[in-house]
DNA sequence: ATCGGTGCAAATTCTTTGCAGTCTG
DNA sequence: CAGACTGCAAAGAATTTGCACCGAT
């Protein structure tokens, strides 16, 4: 999702809750776009009695709220990104990492509408091998 | 996966059988970027004995061997694609329809390395409301 | 007081895998 | 005929959901 995607004010009326607030930063503070179960585990910290569906559900509050993005990557896990700015991804095939790649592709070829359908946000995504998965072969 | 990371022949030896061949036809016939559940179903009308598993396995030998491509959305289900050119996609984040979108978008801002890490392809994808859903509210 | 949020556990959905038998090269 | 491939069924992984209680507004 992208930053003119957020929508202004919450979709739903919301509460804010110590596990809300709780997911929320320990997602701010993860920089390499984590899974649910490592949020999980980050928030467990704080409250130790929180439960998987409750980040489970409020990860989905947060991106519906435009507070976090859904990296998309049809991997077996979901990955989760604090930054809502306009920028784009490098995966590594072999390892999963996944870092932020600045603006300047995404801000390329923004197209409104495509055969029709309306357009709200897109995301170019590199695919390769990292420095560290590269070395080991 | 980009055309020009298809490896020239099969990573691995490879047998040519019925289930295989049968599941790249159904692949290259469908249109929409099938789900695996919908390509066995299909491959199930010639070859009813078929499993979802050999279904499965033999999709990722056909990405592997660069006949074909895995489109990433992180939704519930995989989406396949027979067209293993350089080009992009828009999703309908309301009903997942998926469309090949040409090559334009795909072509531009190809970078080798990004941060140091090896890039193999990247993909554009566009997420927004489809025509239909659109009407639909 | 209302009604959205939570924890728990079971249910779902999608995909992978072990194994014994089959078929390709 | 070796070993890659298959069908089957069970296992596994990730996510969602029903429900009764809790707590923010």
């Amino acid at each position: 999702m992208r930053a003119t995607d957020r929508p202004a004010y919450p979709a739903t009326p919301r509460r804010v809750t110590r596990q809300l607030e709780t997911t929320y930063r320990a997602l701010c503070r993860a920089a390499d776009h984590p899974t649910p179960e490592q949020i999980f585990q980050a928030v467990r910290l704080e409250l130790p009695d929180v439960s998987r569906g409750t980040v489970y559900r409020n990860l989905q509050k947060l991106v519906a709220d435009g507070r976090a993005q859904l990296v998309q990557l049809s991997n077996r896990s979901a990955r989760y990104d604090g930054r809502v700015d306009c920028h784009d991804h490098f995966v590594c095939s072999a390892c999963a990492l996944v870092i932020d790649v600045g603006p300047p592709g995404a801000s390329r070829g923004v197209r409104r509408r495509i055969a029709g359908h309306r357009v709200g946000s897109h995301t170019l995504t590199y695919f390769g091998i990292c420095r560290d998965c590269e070395a080991e072969g």
